[in-house]
DNA sequence: ACGGAAATCACCCAAAAGTATGAGAGCAGT
DNA sequence: ACTGCTCTCATACTTTTGGGTGATTTCCGT
């Protein structure tokens, strides 16, 4: 059942990848035949294009004028205590490396969603290491495993 | 089906690398055929001109960008062991007595409908308290503000 | 070669959290 | 008395998170 969903996904994006190449390569063709029959059209769309081009070039090589707004930001810095991560905690907790990171990401206050964007995972999979996570920690919530973990010393 | 191609990653980049590499592919032969014409000089010529056209237009119309410089004023905190409220930056961010209360409790881990009973008020003014937190410390999750609370010695 | 752990992902359902909006009560300063 | 702020609560809706289950793949140790 499952196995059938997965092969067809697949089927679908090769069609559509299929679909893609050959409206590009139908598009080539199209101008190629316009260069062999109206050479005007032609130089007009040269001209057109690489305008165009011309300006995006402009666009993007050339510094922007400038127009300085200063905002004043206070920011507060807490000196760094140094942090000793609490390898006999880490060992009896059996935390994988993967559940680690996920726990890290965590306490920087990234959702599932962000994690595993930056994971390059997906979201069922972040949502089952946190699953994981609770329970190895013994507690429910994420704010909770961000608390535990920092009381461990398992984080910084 | 949008669903499912975000879901495939490596099969959408699969699918999009070939695609591009073939469309370079056709685009290196069509340059070719193109050469062995006697338009060639012309068309690159209107080329060359309208991509410098194209390039005066662009910075010339070009408006200024405005650009924010943010002036970062840093403030070290003394190395203490024991906890000291930052008063400058609880001043600053304002929030009331009881957002200070919730926001406690929530870095306690305790879920909102926790801090409710806690507080004995309904989980309906909780989740008022913790929306304007969130609005005053710029975040959008309670695992960030439990972050950014650290970070401003706003909490232990 | 087999078993187990780890990592990946899917699907469904439920709970918690968060957003938007409105509104009333109380309190302090002008 | 008027204004502004805080605290309270509600309703309705969306998003995020968490729980349970099962599948696949890879890698490691016996």
């Amino acid at each position: 059942m499952l196995k059938t969903i997965v092969k067809n996904k697949w089927i679908l994006l090769y069609g559509f990848s299929l679909a893609l190449l050959l409206f590009l390569l139908r598009w080539l063709e199209l101008r190629f035949l316009i260069l062999s029959h109206a050479q005007d059209v032609y130089n007009g769309a040269i001209a057109l294009i690489f305008t165009i081009l011309g300006i995006w070039i402009a666009l993007k090589i050339a510094k922007p004028k400038k127009e300085t707004v200063i905002v004043e930001k206070t920011i507060y810095l807490q000196p760094e205590k140094e942090f000793v991560l609490n390898q006999t905690a880490l060992e009896e907790l059996n935390l994988s490396p993967r559940e680690m990171e996920v726990l890290q990401l965590m306490a920087k206050g990234m959702s599932n969603a962000e994690i595993a964007e930056k994971l390059f995972v997906s979201l069922n999979t972040i949502k089952t290491h946190s699953s994981k996570l609770y329970e190895k920690l013994e507690i429910k919530r994420r704010t909770q495993a961000v608390e535990k973990a920092r009381q461990l010393s398992l984080i910084a």
